[in-house]
DNA sequence: TTTACATATTGAAAATTCCCGAAATGTGTG
DNA sequence: CACACATTTCGGGAATTTTCAATATGTAAA
């Protein structure tokens, strides 16, 4: 598990992409109770839906479905469908590796 | 003394940038003796001329001077002119408390 | 299976970044 | 002052990113 700064850099450098990233430390806080229409209940880990994301964000669906990607391929975010919907939260250990690197390599 | 992440993250998403805060942390490493045509010696602290850093990144003198400003602009650099030279180096105080926004509030 | 909805992908116009050469600026020297 | 040299700034073409609407795909329910 090696960190491409590049892409991370990149994925960074938004201020959406940087909110949602906020957004997601609370995701209880910043966003309405999940995983409510699901015929079985699951544990999110703290996952919030693209929709919810997007209503937040105020930005069109493909703009925050694009963000939410780009965050996941940097490593950032991680995702897990259940139903219709797939639920992103924070990579807590990349962010951690990260904040590593940039203190011991960058 | 806030943080921009932005302007930051849009420094760090160049690989050549990247590299030049690499190579700066080991400036006699790196790169010839610096200072050498200086008319009264001076502390560097480790600075290295544009030239030097040119020759390294192997990219055009307005392209590494744009570079430089870009990530000094964000922080992470500081320079010092003597003489007809300028002096980059790391701004080790701004990477740590960068470290320390991702660990703690990214 | 038809429908409805959540999300992802595609295509394109606008904005930004990359990188250079040319020109300008700063600085010491003859 | 005139010159050489280090660096910066400017102008612009190429490449990339941003963001959306339109379209496609996946999934559950009727």
């Amino acid at each position: 598990m090696d960190i491409d700064m590049i892409e991370i850099s990149k994925a960074l450098s938004n201020k959406t992409r940087l909110n949602i990233l906020k957004w997601l430390k609370d995701p209880e806080g910043n966003f309405p109770p999940q995983g409510g229409c699901l015929s079985e209940p699951v544990d999110l880990k703290g996952g919030v839906c693209v929709s919810s994301i997007q209503a937040k964000a105020n930005l069109s669906p493909s703009t925050v479905s694009n963000y939410l990607d780009t965050l996941q391929r940097a490593g950032l975010l991680l995702s897990e469908r259940h139903g219709k919907w797939t639920y992103y939260r924070r990579n807590e250990e990349a962010i951690m590796a990260l904040a590593e690197f940039v203190k011991e390599e960058l």
